[in-house]
DNA sequence: CGGGTCTTTGAAGATAGTCAATTTAGGTGG
DNA sequence: CCACCTAAATTGACTATCTTCAAAGACCCG
């Protein structure tokens, strides 16, 4: 008995069902016997260290992965070197989707902090796709929900100055952290600065910059990675008329 | 006898089962009878003008669509105005896949020409989907190259100079219309100096400058909207390490 | 043939990039 | 625990690129 206790205990602390982020990842909706099932199908978390790469450009794709804890970048770099971030993700969300297409992964995904993902087999999603139709139907949102993400980082990188674009971002994270519970307002970036010029579109010391204008201005408070949100109002009247609501997921 | 094949005839017209896009567009892959069940769900081909909306960013989305003739630019636009053309669309490519995740479409798409969609009511497709595993495949494999030419058009936005965002933009519309059996070098183009722009994240006179410098070092020949491309290896050398390959879908 | 839109081109100005120097932080090993 | 060392961040001065403003020219459509 004791035995099994354990056993159930290692299962259930691995699965979906007793996962603290499935109203934010890809179980959203299902029933317990679905999530039972899903559960069959999601391979036990791994372990990421902070630096490490999760999967590589170019590598043949089988899974995606979910973010368990920790945090995430994703990066398309080109032959001489050069090197865009697409995303930052944090818990519950996805990577790896833009390896459907080709069957290779088409960017890097690199921990910035010790991490732990879950991995979704794609095949055995898909097919599990068919028998429920639910869970069908929330991969293709969140599928779309990338696309409207991509979209909207675009908009940013194509028509906003870099106050903006940074104003954005802060206010992205803030939005997302707040969803997971965390302080709005009060946050350790993982990132570094020339990490967020990547993904905006600028370089390092125009971040730098730009971050100690809002600290200037009584926005903002920085000491290094702790960013504290003292006026987002005004964060936000910068950007008002540029983005719909939700600049980037 | 003769109202038969008329009959008849019309509905090959309409189908997928005889479309000369059959091999660009959704139904890739799929055998005889799948194809049937496929046409069943298209719905019959909508004509739009050119500068018509075929749909529009905040309205209800139940359907993806298909260019069928013709040429469509999408668009988010921001409040106070700003408009970010986020792709340009011909024959065999598919709009309104970023209305899945909300039920609402997410940008405009309007004509550039006069022009002929397939509609995709998006339910029909997902069960369908269940039935024809191939089709879903498929289906996933359109999202997911959908997120990819999203993360090279952000490489471009973010790292390249505008002489680079031009060429790799007339090196990408070359190649998607050799596919589609036009002329690679020898095109016209279907949209303003200000759509290029937006979608560039340049102003308009930035790419009439750049057009003409082009030209001036013999690499294109501009004529208006007439574009020739006179060495479209200099071109390449101009992106030589800054894209993959397919810049942008 | 004429009004309006689109395009081209020039000159001046602004934003962000580059280069460089200094400071600070965080990790490593004595 | 401290000192060191490397990497990251800040800040300044200068420059390049792109934008803005402006004007003139070309085309298209009715």
């Amino acid at each position: 008995m004791t035995d099994q206790t354990t056993i159930q205990l290692h299962a259930l602390k691995l699965s979906c069902s007793n996962c603290s982020l499935r109203e934010l990842c890809l179980p959203v909706g299902l029933n317990r016997e679905e999530m039972t099932q899903l559960d069959a199908v999601i391979r036990q978390s791994r372990r990421i260290k902070r630096g490490e790469y999760l999967f590589r450009s170019g590598e043949g794709f089988k899974s995606m992965f979910a973010v368990r804890t920790g945090f995430f970048k994703t990066c398309v770099s080109s032959q001489d070197g050069r090197e865009q971030v697409t995303g930052f993700l944090m818990s519950g969300e996805l990577m790896g989707l833009d390896g459907i297409s080709s069957n290779i992964h088409g960017c890097d995904a690199i921990a910035l902090e010790d991490s732990e993902v879950c991995e979704l087999p794609f095949g055995r999603i898909e097919s599990l796709g068919r028998d429920i139709p639910s869970l069908q139907h929330h991969f293709f949102r969140l599928m779309s929900r990338e696309i409207v993400r991509d979209q909207n980082v675009m908009l940013l990188l194509g028509n906003m100055k870099a106050e903006e674009r940074l104003a954005a971002f802060l206010l992205n994270l803030s939005q997302r952290l707040a969803i997971r519970g965390f302080a709005a307002n009060d946050f350790i970036l993982r990132m570094s600065r020339e990490e967020i010029g990547s993904f905006l579109g600028l370089k390092l010391e125009t971040v730098s910059r730009t971050l100690s204008k809002f600290q200037q201005q009584g926005w903002i408070r920085v000491d290094h990675k702790h960013i504290q949100l003292v006026k987002p109002e005004e964060l936000k009247a910068l950007i008002s008329g540029c983005v719909h609501s939700n600049a980037a997921e």
